[in-house]
DNA sequence: TCCCTTTAGTTACTTTATGTAACAAATTAT
DNA sequence: ATAATTTGTTACATAAAGTAACTAAAGGGA
């Protein structure tokens, strides 16, 4: 019957990268550190979904959150290494991208 | 300021692989042509989904549908080259649930 | 012929996720 | 005390996903 199921572990994984947005804010803080208003403007989220979806890297421990207290108040979200990890696929995304993407078809909104 | 813009190929390919299932769908085809039932069967996914999203998928050139008029009706699913060719892409997510992923983790329902 | 079986979907409806825009907390310079 | 800036949150509208019953097509047997 060949019922053989799905790898747990992958599947965990890309229910991970599925969810809206989490790829894009993984790849932009592979360019470094931002803050919130930083990521809300480059990726085109609402304040809401961006604080959502940060809380939860947090929790799955792939973003780190550090306050500096100046004035006014500077958050700064970061990668840690298991979210720095990602990178590969990050690469290999973009690599897909460029061959198979053309470059009319972005934005089909 | 650095209000440099995401690389829109990329918002492309990542808004294509963060629509539920989508993911899970192009791996479970990298084994090999497959029938409705099983894709169904196999990931978990209801027909409802599972029909919008290879019909999305054959529209975007990653999947073809072929028919066998057997009895009762075969139709396989199966990748094109531009579907295959996200393999590396899965490779490096599975290597990276490999490192990183708990295997007491999945399933987190 | 008519009904049964099987696979491949579709339709109607409920629940969850996302989008939007106005508002609140914290901090400090004036 | 007031205003200004960043970082969120709340309340509500819209879109996507989940569920389960139903339909289409087509051969096989009574």
């Amino acid at each position: 019957m060949d019922t053989s199921v799905i790898c747990p572990r992958f599947e965990t994984a890309i229910s991970l990268l599925s969810q809206r947005w989490t790829g894009l804010i993984i790849y932009q803080l592979l360019s470094g550190p931002q803050r919130f208003s930083h990521l809300t403007e480059i990726i085109g989220i609402s304040g809401r979904l961006l604080s959502e979806r940060l809380k939860n890297l947090e929790a799955e421990g792939l973003v780190t959150r550090t306050v500096y207290p100046e004035t006014p108040v500077r958050i700064e979200y970061a990668l840690t290494e298991k979210g720095f990890s990602l990178k590969p696929v990050m690469d290999e995304i973009q690599n897909w991208s460029q061959i198979w993407v053309e470059p009319t078809e972005t934005r089909n909104v």
